[in-house]
RNA sequence: GCCGGGGUGGCGGAAUGGUAGACGCAACGGACUUAAAAUCCGUUGGGGCGAUUGCCCCGUGUGGGUUCGAAUCCCACCCCCGGUACCA
């Protein structure tokens, strides 16, 4: 037996922890203790296992479960797999096996992977999305959806039998004779206010897939986020999500969470609220109005003609029967130009005048109606006032058709003097100036029908303006938002049934609880109906089960099963709270233990990739926000802190064709790469010793440059992975796999391992005698840079502070012991394979997953803090602060600090005195 | 274009107003060894002087500023990464 035997060590200890179910968090915690809830996205199972960049985040935090169970919390750190959807669908039909099985598969073969890296899951938790006993709760918390609605007064999700109730009572605010409505009538009149409704709309249809798909899941190209298929705009009948509710409480509550600014960033311009106002414009024969919403109603008076989306459905009633033919073809060029093409287009302005007129309401003016395409039907009302002297879009447009450009808004003279430009200059040319004046102006030119704003600044202008409006009705206050809501049916099979029947006359009717879960029928056949087709129609993989499954008889009235399923992020709205009581068969989750982990601000720490910043985690957001509403969680935010782990980039390699050639079989060739493929009978054998051209890209199985967890394991073992990993950078960052680099890890290890075990006898070689006070002091530093690190979740220097310390031991015939067994702690939720067994031979019995974290001695670590300051003729010219600890940090401080002002007054004479710590005058100069 | 993040040795990265480059890799020199691996010791931002110990100048994308003192704070610009895009 001789030295660091990783595998043995690595294998016992993982059998250990697993036989006696160390890490396992009690079914009822003891609340007595605080507790720490951390959390990764839990992964979908992928058929292709593993590569050295996923495990990042969870090595991370499990780093930070086991630092934060050695503190004294009761920690929760699950794990499960995220199963339904298209990912493990198309893996499936790739395969031509059924998902339930790969899914086992991959699920059995992730789970190896993971607990072959010491992860101290609790592994008595894990679920997948796809257990019946799992998505019957997600059909119960959609059936909370459709069985609510918001209410605007107390801005939350209340019980639809309330609106009921309130509409009875004439409470409702609406305008229906409810009395004299049928109950399907009645039933459409609900469905405008449920949380789930189902609802003909326009929607993106992807007939490759052959689902239709959230906003969410489609690329800017109009493409499909998964395969990058086309996917077109068509409309159907769908079930939708009222997220559009919650769009100000989803916006406002980003101020309570503890989240990466551009994760917040991201949701702030996917809600995209901006505040305004809706203003009527009349048509000049009177027989209708446009209705425009603008963000400038201080700028109503620079209004100087007006666009409607070509789509737009008044653009028939205002063309005059001169424009009609121009208008015709305008808009059949605007309906066959995709997003793409516009989005080209978008410099040059194209439009057509309509003929028509409107007026303008705050001075009577006649302004042209014009379409363009630069004003989008699906976003505000389809129409704007254009006012080109303070908006890009209606300048670069006024200039292309010579329409005139009035300026309405002036920035303030000192500016403009600031700036050197006269207030005609302005008028001349607004576009010089667009860029810097951020329209907090003074209103000019803009008085009229009994309303002035001249001489008031913008924000008091949009207020009075809008006022007005409201005073006369001619338009309102208004908050306009880009969110939509989120379209939530699917037509494939690996997914979710919707809990919901269909009556013969149409009816919707949610299954009863205690028939829950709606299980997935066992389909041969699940694939779904492709097709290039973009007219095809949409057919559910679920029309193709049995009629017993279709079917339902209920007092004689027979239903059918609705055919879709719930699209990929339904299952991962909610697992966080499941995870808490995961096999409770009565309820989502208990609501003691519910609150007891939840509260106050819900998942302590939460760590994943940046790529679901508006899926995954807008749409739990909003579900937490409903369940809350409706009193079945404690927190009104799901998640306090989030983490971005960064990716593990490599390098990869094309040849002279650009195709990609693996990164294994690339050498290095006089310092260049070059392509190394040995086997003749090869057809690449050709381009043997050729160069390769080098790239760095994400890793994964494209570039071919995937490295696995299994191979790192088995030369290093994963404790060395695990330091590797956390000690590439920031966790945060993006950082380049380089295998060279993990011997040095490695090595750390080892010497961790040779100091501490003799390599002949396998004896300890620590004694019970005192350790020096220099080791003592280094001990103390090295514990509070540690603990500082954890606690900031930086896992690099903590890692370099004990490599250095272990360098302090190197050399010494004996370890003190007091010294080895904080070292073994300190290193422990970083490599805690070989922590384990190095505490086992220390003499302890117990496993060290919950030992008491170290501590220092604040006068150990204390650096005295000393101001050195300058006088000259009585006042500070110069000071020095440092952090010393010997007197010879001190000299060099009073050195440093001399110097500095010497050099300011050459010449002069410095009398030197003697420093004071903390609060000192020095040197005086005379 | 707009929003967000960033730019430090050959490489990954430390340092958030006080000795820039911790720690690791790579490289070079040395010890041990028949040899190699492993291990250990030393050197390693650039330039110059002294060469025994040491000393000086320049250096954190570029240019300015604040300060006794700036990688760090402020202004302008350049470049890279991520997001987003005719959002009225």
């Amino acid at each position: 037996m001789a030295g660091y035997q990783f595998a043995d060590i690595e294998a016992k200890w993982q059998k250990y922890w697993e036989d006696h179910k160390v890490f396992q968090t009690p079914e009822v915690p003891d609340e007595t203790r605080q507790k720490f809830y951390i959390l990764d996205m839990f992964p979908y199972p992928s058929g292709v296992g593993l590569h050295v960049g996923h495990p990042l985040g969870y090595i991370a935090t499990d780093i930070v479960a086991r630092f934060k169970r050695m503190r004294g919390f009761n920690v929760l750190h699950p794990i499960g797999f995220d199963a339904f959807g298209l990912p493990a669908e198309q893996f499936a039909v790739e395969h031509g096996v059924h998902p339930r099985i790969t899914t086992e598969r991959n699920v059995g073969n992730m789970l190896r992977q993971l607990k072959k890296l010491g992860l101290t899951y609790d592994w008595d938790r894990v679920f997948s999305t796809t257990d019946p006993g799992y998505y019957k709760w997600t059909q119960w918390i959609f059936l909370q959806l459709y069985s609510s609605y918001y209410d605007p007064e107390s801005r939350a999700a209340r019980p639809i039998a309330e609106l009921v109730e309130k509409i009875e009572q004439g409470r409702a605010g609406l305008d229906v004779e409810w009395d004299r409505l049928d109950a399907a009538e009645r039933e459409e009149v609900l469905a405008s206010h449920r949380l789930a409704y189902m609802a003909e709309v326009d929607v993106n249809w992807c007939p490759a897939l052959g689902t239709v798909l959230a906003n969410e899941e489609v690329t800017n190209e109009g493409r499909s986020e998964r395969g990058n298929y086309p996917v077109y705009q068509r409309p159907l009948r769908q079930w939708m999500l009222r997220i559009t509710a919650y769009a100000d409480r989803l916006e406002d509550d980003l101020e309570l969470v503890s989240w990466p600014e551009p994760i917040k960033m991201m949701q702030r311009n996917w809600i995209g609220r901006s505040e305004g106002a809706l203003v009527d414009f009349p048509l000049d024969d009177g027989s209708d109005s446009i209705r425009v919403f603008t963000t400038r109603p201080d700028t109503l008076f620079g209004a100087t003609y007006m666009v409607l989306a070509p789509e737009h459905p008044l653009v028939e009633k205002v063309t005059s029967a001169e424009q009609e033919a121009a208008i015709r073809e305008y808009q059949r060029m605007a309906a066959g130009l995709s997003e793409v093409d516009r989005m080209a287009d978008a410099k040059r302005k194209s439009g057509v005048f309509t003929g028509g007129y409107a007026v303008n309401p705050v001075n009577g003016e006649r302004l042209p109606i014009w379409i363009a395409d630069y004003v989008l039907m699906g976003y505000g009302t389809g129409a704007i006032m254009a006012v080109p002297g303070h908006d890009q879009r209606d300048f670069e447009f006024a200039k292309q058709f010579d329409l005139p450009i009035r300026i309405v808004v002036m920035p303030p003279a000192a500016w403009l003097g600031s700036k050197g430009v006269s207030k005609e200059d302005y008028e001349k040319n607004p576009e010089a100036l667009k860029d810097v004046f951020d329209g907090d102006g003074i209103s000019v030119n803009s008085s009229g029908s009994g309303v002035s704003l001249d001489g008031q600044p913008s924000d008091e202008a949009k207020r009075s303006i809008s006022d007005w409006l409201e005073q006369t009705g001619q338009g309102r206050r208004e908050i306009q938002y880009k969110l939509r809501d989120w379209l939530f049916s699917r037509q494939r099979y690996w997914g979710e049934p919707f809990p919901i029947l269909h009556g013969p006359e149409g009816q919707i009717r949610p299954v009863d609880d205690d028939d829950l879960p709606v299980r997935l029928p066992d389909m041969e056949d699940f694939k779904p109906t492709a097709s290039d087709d973009p007219d095809a129609p949409p057919r559910p993989p679920l029309g193709r089960a049995t009629e017993d499954w279709r079917f339902v008889q209920i007092d004689g009235v027979r239903y059918e099963r609705e055919l879709n399923t719930m699209p990929q992020w339904a299952g991962s709205c909610w697992y966080y709270l499941r995870f808490i009581d995961p096999g409770n068969e009565n309820q989502f989750v208990r609501p003691k233990l519910e609150s007891y982990w939840m509260k106050p601000t819900g998942v302590d720490l939460y760590v994943g990739g940046a790529e679901h910043a508006v899926l995954h985690l807008l749409y739990a957001r909003f579900w937490h926000k409903v369940l809350y509403d409706l009193g079945q969680v404690s927190t009104s935010e799901p998640f306090a802190r989030l983490v971005n782990q960064g990716y593990i980039q490599a390098y990869a390699y094309r040849d002279e064709r650009g195709v990609v050639v693996p990164a294994d079989e690339v050498v290095d060739q006089d310092g260049r790469p070059a392509s190394d493929v040995q086997d003749q009978s090869d057809r690449r054998y050709f381009w043997d010793g050729k160069p390769v051209r080098q790239e760095f890209g994400k890793m994964g199985k494209s570039l071919k440059n995937a490295t696995g967890p299994d191979e790192v394991s088995t030369e290093y073992g994963c404790d060395t992975f695990r330091l590797y990993e956390m000690y590439l950078g920031p966790l945060e960052a993006s950082k380049p796999w380089s295998t060279r680099d993990i011997i040095g890890v490695h090595r750390f290890l080892r010497r961790v391992w040779r100091n501490l075990v003799d390599e002949e006898s396998d004896a300890m070689l620590v004694d019970d005698g005192p350790p020096t006070e220099a080791l003592e002091r280094a001990m103390h530093k090295t514990i509070k840079r540690v603990t500082d690190d954890l606690e900031r979740l930086s896992f690099n220097t903590a890692i370099a502070a004990l490599i250095e310390f272990v360098s302090e031991i190197v050399g010494l015939e004996r370890i003190p012991r007091s010294i080895a067994e904080r070292l073994v702690l300190l290193l422990s939720p970083m490599a805690p394979h070989i922590s384990e067994e190095l505490w086992r031979r220390l003499g302890y019995e117990e496993t060290l997953g919950y030992e008491p974290w170290p501590t220092y001695d604040e006068s150990m670590v204390a650096e005295e803090e000393i101001t050195i300051a300058v006088q000259v003729n009585g006042k500070v010219r110069g000071s020095v602060t440092v952090a010393a600890q010997t007197p010879k940090d001190k000299v060099l401080a009073r050195a440093r600090a001399e110097e500095n002002v010497a050099r300011h007054l050459e010449g002069k004479t410095l009398r030197r005195e003697i420093y004071v710590p903390r609060k000192i005058v020095n040197f005086v100069v005379q």
